[in-house]
DNA sequence: CGCGGCTTTGATGTTCATCAAGTAAAGTGG
DNA sequence: CCACTTTACTTGATGAACATCAAAGCCGCG
């Protein structure tokens, strides 16, 4: 092990203060010593369906979806996940194969543990353990709730919410491009393409949201935030 | 702390070997000391959404839904859950308090365990940590697939889907008695009472099932799976 | 340049929610 | 125990929401 080992300034991570914090220094030394950082462009599948969990995989930077694909065929978006959101942690514990498929939907950087090693340092270390567990629960619960408040919608409120969902907890910003193509938001929220775009349409005729393309303006919030929770 | 305790023959409990199978004889001693075994009547309210967590709840015996309720006053069900499908874990150690309730749809018996004591043993106990880790990871899964799974059918399908999962998951019976309502089970699926209603009055007129009141019989099992996968 | 995928709009039909109205069952208070 | 109220269940009629089909324009890419 050697600390001019180039691939070694997890001390700098941001993962660290998140769940690694009850980790020795000594400790991250060895987690880090086998970790492999990879950079992906916007497309790439980072990891597929049925594969073998043999990693442990978290997000640096950029956005990711996670998909399944249903036996007609077609994919479900089960949900979109930020850096330190633990793309791979959801099966991770649970099972021996990924349940889901993880892709790049901005140009990403995940870094990649062994998943022996991190299990053999949470198996002895109970703080950290507990940190991890928090994660896994606490990202759990926001899908479920997430896909709670969907299903209790209607076409335009679904719509209206993912717009929502991407100005305000991902770009924080009421002017952003849209990461996903409108195929991709039918996916995710259960509709058909078609209706996206009429829904779409629609915002931009009642001078709700301005489209440029893939780039979206909010023009007036606070009818959206009415369409999302009522409509 | 009292060997003889009336409450004390956790050693003899299924819960032991699922997920205190490395906690120390004595640890679940001091468990058991501060747990408290209730009963609950169908239709008892276990958790109500909101209340504050302060303690590790599992359910012993019987049947529980996990919901809900939206801003317009109507119930959302997540799930349903057995006996050591452990119905507090989800949000216990990424929140402070219950985001849904908890309520018996069959009599059940529930077991309370300080969750300070539990969180301090799992914070000491790595392996014990991991395994609880497991469970929630599971659990968790378990109910994200479980909707993707309904998210993908139409209205027929997810009836159908409903009365498999009764019928295989929780009773494995070709006949049993419906613990939950014609309306808890538009909840679940996200469709109206009365669509529901009809769509079991269908498969009687198909004679895919016989319905008694709350007793169902499938009577075609590879119908009601086909139209589960396709309809 | 042409091909395939993404986007858009319109027309049509299906699926489902809503409304209405009635029966059955189950709980409630005298 | 019975009248009373409420809740669950059931069916039909109607309209709204949404999927499907079709056709055309657009854009990026080999």
């Amino acid at each position: 092990m050697s600390l001019e080992n180039p691939k070694c300034n997890c001390e700098k991570c941001e993962l660290k203060s998140l769940f690694f914090s009850n980790v020795s220094q000594e400790e991250l030394f060895n987690i880090c010593e086998i970790k492999y950082e990879t950079e992906h462009r916007k497309g790439d599948v980072i990891i597929k369906e049925g594969d073998k969990i043999n990693e442990f995989i978290y997000l640096k930077q950029g956005l990711v979806k996670l998909s399944k694909s249903t036996s007609d065929g077609k994919d479900q978006i089960i949900c979109f996940s930020k850096p330190f959101d633990f793309v791979s942690l959801l099966s991770v514990f649970s099972s021996t194969n990924y349940n889901y498929s993880v892709t790049a939907i901005e140009d990403s950087v995940t870094c990649l543990l062994d998943l022996n090693v991190v299990k053999r340092y949470a198996q002895t270390n109970a703080m950290f353990a507990m940190d991890l567990m928090t994660k896994v629960s606490h990202v759990s619960d926001m899908i479920i709730q997430e896909n709670l408040e969907i299903k209790r919608k209607h076409l335009k409120g679904r719509v209206a919410h993912v717009l929502l969902y991407f100005s305000e907890h991902v770009y924080n910003n009421r002017t952003f491009e849209l990461p996903v193509s409108r195929r991709e938001i039918a996916e995710y929220i259960g509709m058909t393409t078609e209706n996206v775009i009429r829904t779409l349409s629609e915002f931009r005729k009642d001078k709700i949201i301005k489209i440029f393309g893939k780039y979206i303006e909010i023009g007036d919030l606070k009818r959206l935030e009415n369409i999302s929770e009522f409509g």
